[in-house]
DNA sequence: TATGAATGAGGTTTCATTCAT
DNA sequence: GATGAATGAAACCTCATTCAT
């Protein structure tokens, strides 16, 4: 009888711990889908509720306010991105930019939506986590450890990191508004870019 | 008399009509500063009218909502930036890519506070004009210009003018957080990364 | 067997009545607690069912409203109060407004949070006992069993146990800002005042 | 011309003034009457702009916030009270507490209304001036300058002053109850119990 | 009986926009 | 043309209350 109660009560427990997860799962997917349908700033927290089917002020009971709750989705991709890339080039004999590249291009396009939201939401948002530093600090690791380090002598790699961010930043959004190539075409031209630079003859004078 | 009066009244209108536009500077001056320290979304017409010392009702008779003063903003900027590298470039003997992107350095660093606005603004204003296209236009002109043109036929131009685009983008924004090094710095940087691309070693397996 | 199981379910009975009556005295405490600190109106059913350490859905198993809880609580209070004074006069020879005085303000010194909310919210609550009905109807019984009748006789009667509950809520309330003197010099100020007034030199011209 | 045109914008601007005022002052007016009918914390920003007749922005174009609203109210009337008392005490040859209470208590009956709010919110409202205070101040003003200022050696001014307070209260807020009698009577039964105190026999054992 | 997730009415507050002067 | 008081739609957020477990 004892352990019959005690069983009843961690499966009440249980239970409101898995409805409180599902609302929970339930805004989150609410907030994406307005998030990459309106933006930032034209969503309201009515929108993102109506949109999951619940109650104004449950919003509230899972997040202090919309920055909360964008910074989470947005957390929890890159998050995912990050562990991602990195097990995916963990899989490789050694870490190369092709397979970084590929790896990020990849995952982008698999989650446009949320990319493109936060790319687009710039610096507007005070973000803890902004999308391009995450990319820039897969970048540098992938830097630290090449296989021949002496060749990075004369780089400033933070800077690299960024600029390269904002060739694959660029990327992406000109899959936002086009449509097309492929994650993987995307990353030939990108790395073809990075790989040989451009034709000589744009630079100097005939 | 009638020519003393016609004299009069096109003077006033003169007058009137140096009045106007000197209000109208004022509030895009003060629209400006304002944008620049809170951000496009944070920034109210009060806001603005207050910095340009105007009532409230005057932003109206000039604008019709904030975005037509933010647009204008822009427009005028970029608009400067197009014929200043234009004539820049033009005063070499060929057009080069290093030319045009010391040149875009230049004007941005000397331009800071609006380019960083509108990159931060993002996708968020609905705008016609994106400071991203303004660049990659002038780098299709660029590219379609170029002295060898063989040299180009890879490459999918659009989508090169963005990418390079992005790197530029970035250099700015990387300049409104550090602060350093300066525009002739950030374009010889920029362009040894386009002109060379990085290390070999970075993309294969040793 | 019958015995035994009626016996186990009174028992169990008991233990559930006990258990009800914990919940309910604890979330009291914590509503006095609570109240004291915001009051009335700044407090909400969660801080009291947290400073209770119960689930707030508890707080309605024992009163319909914060109302109700709040007006528990007074009513607890001043019924203690009245029972106490009539039990302290009592145990004097005969009822004097001396002895009446000096009860009151010793129980409301006891029990100071209580009275300070009690008095701030004033006619905020709606309330079926006021605090100043409670001492005035205390008052009243006190005049009518006066011991020389004929002395009152030009007194309208409630409305000096009104007066004279004004001057002992204002001592209070000075408690509740000043922190000083003790109780038994309060009521022997008060009793000063109503005993011989204030000196006749402040009411006429020289 | 010149003047034409300044006196035109002079004529301007006090028409801008005066309607600000008009509102305003229709503000302050429904305010006090929602207040006195709905009670301090059940009074909405709505209640007082419906029965002002003005939009519901047009609040926070006079007052902060609610409190801020309140305070004005109060603050006004109890500064014109406390002129009026001194001004009438003034009339006469010397201070004396029975012109003083007489006074009080003649102004307070007419403006019954906001008095009992007020004195109904006790220190629920964060105000920076209290009803009571602004008696006892006045009371401690004629206490001071008694005309044998030696009568009132053994006395705690402030306490007195405070628990004379208490009575005055407790006499407006009778009237908001009972509506009987009037100021002077009322006055007089204060001073009465003041000047004399109660019958000796209700303190002391048979 | 106790719980606490969910609800949504209702309050506060802002701000783009209008319009009489 | 310039002004700024007034407007009210629309956002935010809280909290008393319910109800399934």
């Amino acid at each position: 009888m004892k352990d019959n109660s005690k069983e009843e009560f961690t499966t009440r427990q249980h239970r409101g711990a898995k409805r409180r997860a599902k609302t929970r799962a339930d805004l989150l997917a609410a907030a994406r889908k307005v998030f990459a349908k309106k933006g930032y700033h034209d969503t309201s927290i009515l929108d993102i509720t109506e949109a999951a089917d619940v109650g104004v002020g449950t919003f509230y009971l899972h997040f202090r306010d919309k920055d909360e709750a964008f910074n989470t989705l947005i957390d929890e991709v890159f998050h995912i991105l990050e562990e991602q890339v990195i097990a995916e080039v963990r899989s490789h004999e050694a870490i190369t930019l092709s397979v970084t590249v590929q790896s990020i291009f990849r995952h982008a396009y698999a989650q446009r939506d949320l990319f493109s939201i936060a790319l687009a939401s710039g610096a507007q948002v005070s973000r803890t986590i902004r999308v391009e530093d995450t990319i820039a600090r897969g970048l540098i690791r992938v830097f630290e450890q090449a296989s021949r380090p002496a060749d990075l002598q004369d780089y400033d790699i933070p800077l690299l990191a960024c600029l390269v961010t904002g060739v694959i930043a660029q990327g992406i959004i000109w899959w936002f508004d086009q449509d097309e190539p492929g994650p993987d075409e995307m990353a030939e031209k990108v790395l073809a870019l990075l790989a040989h630079g451009l034709p000589a003859s744009l630079f100097t004078l005939t």
